[in-house]
DNA sequence: CGGAGTTTTGAGGCTATTCAAAGGTCGTGG
DNA sequence: CCACGACCTTTGAATAGCCTCAAAACTCCG
């Protein structure tokens, strides 16, 4: 199975991808959405997309691979504040400031689409759905960072571990790249620990001893979770239910 | 005693507050959201607006006094991850879930306006640069989440503490609320504490700490910044500029 | 005046950090 | 094909920062 390599998102109908999650586009919407996007970009391992304090001139659809969105502090320590997953929209965060916040690294070879920043806020002002679609998607941006805050702020090195993980788990799994609990982790021991605010040294051995218990296994670059439901417990964060389907915002 | 009572927001014109930030709306525009705005109501401190897990049928618009938004552990410890202050907008996170993320408490008496997420949302098709507007100021609340995270994941305590400090004096002062470095700290040290993902005993021995350093004078329950600029360079955070002023995207 | 919550202080313990180094993996170039 | 360097993982030992528990002093409010 090509279980590590999800299908890149090349029609027009899927290019934009999450973009609508949350309202039922037209097809007139969503072309326009597809118009945005300029043509496909691949970059290695390690290449820094935009760095931060640079000019926000573009955002970036991630069609493939994973990037961080890092920030630098004066220490000379920097946080992943998150880890982008295909179909997600880079760069956004910086879009009302005039320098960019975080930069983006790509954790793994990656295929992104540049959006020009004007004619996003111009395709804005042309289709309202758009732009509450887009609005949900920050709102729920929003949620995942005041999920993170909580358990960075409040919960033991095991306990940061296990949210991540379920949570990437959570989020492959949508489509389809995390079968039976287990994928591609890409990210280092040190990304870890700068996702979740630990030294690399403390990653390890909590790591090695979620393996004694059996709750994971890894091997190579690839990661099992054995038992998704203890981690979700030992994580304590809410399942949350997103307005979709029924609920979801229909097409006028 | 009423001096650090900033004056309420009343009239319609001033009604949308921060709504319009990045935008310059029109009038049309600025009534259609003075029009959400349902008639004001007070609460005194420590009532809960509304709780986690709750109904999302409403927003609020603060207008007077600090509101906490926070997000409950299964460990049983709470993170504060947002102090809203009067201008800001209340509850949006929650809008693409079928249940609330965050609790509000009233850290001080408040004047709140109840918004109809429904009507918030019909609003938003009708008046594509007021779903501009709010979407901006979504990504600047994930901005300042960004930057929290980074904190709490990577700082000390006195850098957390430097950090919080610099940035409710930052937004307290665009109202004018923290003459000469000065202003009312509500929060008590169990609060902060919740905010910066440290115990209170230890934010008292931090705190006293910066206080013999003549960083900080508390008296009361407020709090007088010494040295600003000192305590900028603690915090480590750049200094961020907003799309403004001739940058600000102009009415059609 | 009593009671609840907040601030302050002390002592001891634990989690996570720092520093250091060895062993492993992988890609690269000789 | 092997040798090398770069990076990652693993392990150990000592330490620092923060936590827990506990209790006293203080403030505020009824």
């Amino acid at each position: 199975m090509d279980e590590d390599l999800p299908p890149p998102i090349d029609s027009p109908s899927d290019a934009p991808g999450r973009l609508g999650e949350f309202v039922s586009l037209s097809s007139r919407e969503r072309s326009a959405l597809a118009g945005l996007l300029e043509p496909v970009q691949h970059w290695p391992r390690h290449h820094v997309l935009r760095h931060e304090a640079a000019e926000p001139a573009h955002l970036y659809l991630l069609t493939h691979g994973w990037v961080a969105s890092s920030i630098a502090l004066a220490s000379g320590k920097q946080q992943i504040v998150k880890v982008h997953l295909p179909g997600d929209l880079l760069g956004a965060p910086s879009l009302c400031f005039t320098t960019t916040v975080d930069c983006l690294t790509a954790m793994t070879p990656i295929a992104v689409h540049a959006i020009s920043r004007s004619r996003l806020i111009a395709t804005f002002e042309a289709f309202p759905r758009i732009a509450l679609s887009l609005f949900l998607s920050a709102q729920k941006e929003r949620v995942a960072l005041m999920e993170s805050l909580a358990v960075v702020g409040q919960a033991p090195a095991h306990v940061r571990i296990a949210a991540t993980l379920t949570n990437l788990f959570d989020r492959l799994s949508e489509r389809g790249d995390a079968p039976g609990g287990m994928f591609h982790m890409p990210l280092t021991q040190r990304d870890l620990g700068d996702l979740i605010g630990i030294t690399p040294v403390h990653v390890n051995r909590t790591l090695r001893e979620m393996d004694r218990l059996h709750l994971i296994k890894r091997s190579d670059q690839t990661i099992s979770l054995l038992d998704v439901d203890r981690l979700r417990r030992i994580a304590g964060l809410p399942i949350r239910r997103y307005v979709f389907g029924s609920n979801r915002i229909a097409s006028v």
